[in-house]
DNA sequence: ATAAACTCTGTAGTAACTCCAGACTCAAGC
DNA sequence: GCTTGAGTCTGGAGTTACTACAGAGTTTAT
């Protein structure tokens, strides 16, 4: 790290619970902007790719693609852009989103009562 | 179809909304058992592998790994098993899915507000 | 200044599909 | 019963999203 605040690619993996590897993976894949260099070559990262690569991962242990994450993120991108085209997308990912947390409910209340009927020692 | 009810590959494709190669692909990996069989050697299949499939599917698309879906499909199966043991994966999965709910209902609420920012003719 | 730790690029391997070729099966019509 | 066209079979190659590794260069600590 130099004393701007920026971050080698390591520590960078390491507060993102993230491989090394995928990081320079989002990078060639063009999920975000390649960052600055070192002298020596070493990427650079600060605050605003720590943000962008927990959204990253959390989406994509979601279910989202890479290409749905790539929607998302321009979603947040163009906050200033055409407004009823970005809508549409959102709209799409909204009801996406909401299909999966009532799938995941149902999955948290099968499991709940897996606990339940397994906690006292009634069961075998 | 035969009478008694059992269906070939290429319906219960269409029934769940996977792909043929995918089903034989679950198959192979041991994700299922291998279905009986016609004479002539297609696949057939019942009731409980459209029910089955249907649950593998949902929990691939939520983001659980083939080795996850596993271990799920076998907490269901093993209703008289040993007890402790099956509590306590019910339990790492449940935290899991609670976890991605919470997830996503961020997710939910970053995406409701960007159709609500656009719904009225406001934005450019 | 020199070792230890880190990062670089490029390539190869893995997981979970997905697609395809060439042969075989099945249901329907004649 | 024969044909024909749609459906299915197996085996293998291709794709996506990582993941691991090799060999070389960079940084940091002593």
């Amino acid at each position: 790290m130099d004393r701007t605040g920026r971050i080698a690619i390591g520590r960078l993996a390491k507060h993102t619970g993230t491989n090394i590897e995928t990081i320079r993976y989002y990078e060639r894949v063009g999920l975000w902007p390649a960052p600055a260099r070192s002298a020596g070559g070493y990427r650079l990262y600060g605050t605003e790719h720590l943000k962008r690569l927990n959204f990253i991962r959390r989406a994509r242990t979601l279910g989202f693609s890479v290409g749905e994450v790539r929607t998302l993120l321009r979603l947040a991108d163009e906050r200033k852009r055409p407004c009823a085209e970005v809508r549409v997308v959102a709209e799409a990912h909204l009801a996406d989103v909401r299909t999966k947390i009532a799938d995941l409910k149902v999955m948290e209340r099968v499991l709940r009562e897996t606990v339940a009927r397994c906690a006292d020692g009634t069961g075998s």
